[in-house]
DNA sequence: GTGAAAGCGCTAACAC
DNA sequence: GTGTTAGCGCTTTCAC
């Protein structure tokens, strides 16, 4: 038995790792030679590389993180956190969009050698303080979230939607969302549909304000009545009961309002719904179906969402994807750059969408 | 202006934070005083105590983490990894239970004092090798998952399911399958269901392994025929053909397998279903009446499931839950108690499981 | 080509 | 009570 067994104690102390200078030692070199060697950097022989390298491998030797990064400055870590906070707490998450996006963040981010730190909404400062974050991601803050400005506040770079345009420190990725709402309204325009509604969560995100106000504009453009119910909380069950209100036409319902609401049904029933609340779209469907419409016979059916069972369905819905993944992407992209090269100036980039058009919004000939 | 504004150059450099020593200096006092001061230890006054801190919070004085870090020995970092890498990259996170199990997770370490880094399944060894991991948890790992070896090699204690119990610095949380399995065929039973089918991933995970076995072993105890739908791969759309299949009967269809497959219809129809795959519950529901049973009337109904579309169905999907979030709690529990008072010993927690009954799998008098 | 030494920012002995 | 000093483990000039 070589050096290199402890005494072996009862107790099997905790494995005192094998540093840098135990190498050094065993292979009769200093500190300098068998980093370099490890390293692949300065001038060094090859045979004295290959022994380093060899008594490293031999003595199980795994560099120390934490000493690494306090010589290089930063850590190469990155703060992720949803936003809207206040009330969901921790069942972030849950919706098949943030899911993927962050699945896609922190494989992208790992790839480009920067590891995701997962900050559960509402996280205090005090629970992030002792982190060693070289930025800080946050997905769709809502209007009144102190996350952005407390993170800014403490000196580190923020990553965001477009709601951050402008703020120093701040950078932002976000989608093209009045592309995005003009497609499906112009999808529904095509197929001949002249009644649409739009089924919104009532939130201060980014995106649903501009879902909004995009939806505004293009119902203005055309001269259409703008039709829209705003869902009051997240959730399957406000949802289907907005989806229900939107279809009876009427303003009533508890907790979401509807405007513009016109007169009783009949003549004046809706022929297409964009629900962009996420909701699962089997459940939408049944919904819509109870309220006797067939669809897409009398009601074409668009929904933002990333939910896999939207493919299932009899008829499969047309959705439109946000395309997480290339949120993702873009987004890290960005902050690679930002990080690496060292600009601090305010920037953006905007992601395309894309229209999955499946049965629920073609109208049959 | 006081000193601490720079040259403020066109380029507005990364603002150099300030340190301990320019607070020190500032205030007059040493390093240690300020230190001590800021955290609360040693014997000052308290004059001199107020005056270190007062000026740290006028500096804006961050500690700078690493630093810490490397002192400290630990980082405080926890890895994060879902297993079943090969096939699904990164499309973990979808399903509501790690979904929830994930949020769980992160918060709950957060509050006691530990960061949760994201590693996508399929992560390489020389992606996370770079980062200062106190421990690794592992959820649900495959049979022939490479990861839990990698991570104890690399001398990181790893929490995990029961699978890895025994093995050196391998600890595990895992739920009472056997119980969970047993309360719902009992339920089942209870309600004078007496053909009862199993639909069931075929994967190495434990915890479809043991699901497997524990229904093996109470339907020889109940001398009840052994009916078995394993399901291939994962996603709702083999789940919901597994569930078809389970229904026909018959040992056809692509990718499924039924064992014990009795013959055709008509008299010896299931009249119980536990899909324990991951599925949409309006999904399974639909399929289920494509068939033509009536829920409950001619078929109980239970699904294991985190999904919360399940109350929303009509009638409302019976689930039994792992309960994510007691989960996460027992781990990091655990986990903070082998970290901080040192235990390598090989050591476990078992969670129960909980059973919300709803209509699908009440019988109507 | 190789090694000695400085130092990243912090904390904790140990003197004074 | 307060300050001086020695590292935590690593990388990197800079002499030799």
């Amino acid at each position: 038995m070589t050096s290199g067994s402890r005494h072996g104690g009862q107790h099997s102390a905790p494995t005192p790792r094998v540093r840098l200078v135990d190498v050094a030692r065993e292979a009769g070199l200093s500190k300098t030679t068998v980093s370099a060697a490890l390293n692949d950097t300065g001038r060094l022989s090859p045979a004295v590389r290959e022994k380093a390298r060899e008594t490293a491998r031999r003595m199980g030797y795994r560099p120390n993180a934490t000493a690494r990064q306090l010589r290089a400055g930063r850590a190469k870590l990155i703060g992720y956190v949803v936003g809207e906070a206040a009330d969901a707490p921790s069942v972030f998450l849950e919706s098949p969009y943030f899911a993927r996006l962050t699945g896609a963040t922190a494989a992208t981010a790992l790839r480009r050698g920067y590891a995701l730190v997962l900050l559960p909404s509402g996280s205090l400062q005090s629970e992030w303080a002792d982190l060693p974050l070289d930025a800080v991601v946050v997905t769709d803050p809502g209007a009144d979230d102190r996350i952005v400005d407390d993170v800014l506040a403490a000196g580190i770079p923020v990553f965001s939607d477009r709601s951050v345009e402008g703020r120093q420190g701040a950078h932002w990725v976000d989608v093209d969302i009045d592309a995005a709402v003009r497609s499906v309204l112009d999808h529904f325009r095509d197929q001949g549909a002249r009644r649409p509604v739009l089924v919104v969560p009532d939130s201060t995100t980014r995106f649903h304000v501009e879902v909004f106000a995009a939806h505004r504009e293009w119902c203005a453009e055309h001269g259409l009545q703008e039709r829209v119910v705003r869902v009051g909380e997240p959730g399957n069950g406000p949802v289907v009961r907005a989806v229900e209100t939107a279809l009876a036409g009427g303003p009533e319902a508890d907790g979401e309002t509807v405007a513009g609401g016109g007169p009783a049904a009949g003549v004046d029933r809706p022929d297409a719904l964009l629900v962009v609340a996420e909701a699962s779209p089997p459940l939408v469907l049944e919904a819509v179906r109870r309220h006797g419409y067939d669809v897409p016979g009398d009601l074409l059916l668009v929904c933002v969402s990333e939910d896999a069972t939207a493919e299932q369905t009899d008829p499969p819905v047309t959705t439109l994807t946000l395309r997480p993944e290339a949120i993702a992407e873009a987004g890290i992209d960005h902050l690679v750059k930002v990080l690496e090269h060292g600009s601090r100036e305010p920037s953006g980039t905007l992601v395309p969408t894309r229209l999955d058009v499946r049965a629920s919004s073609v109208r049959r000939p």
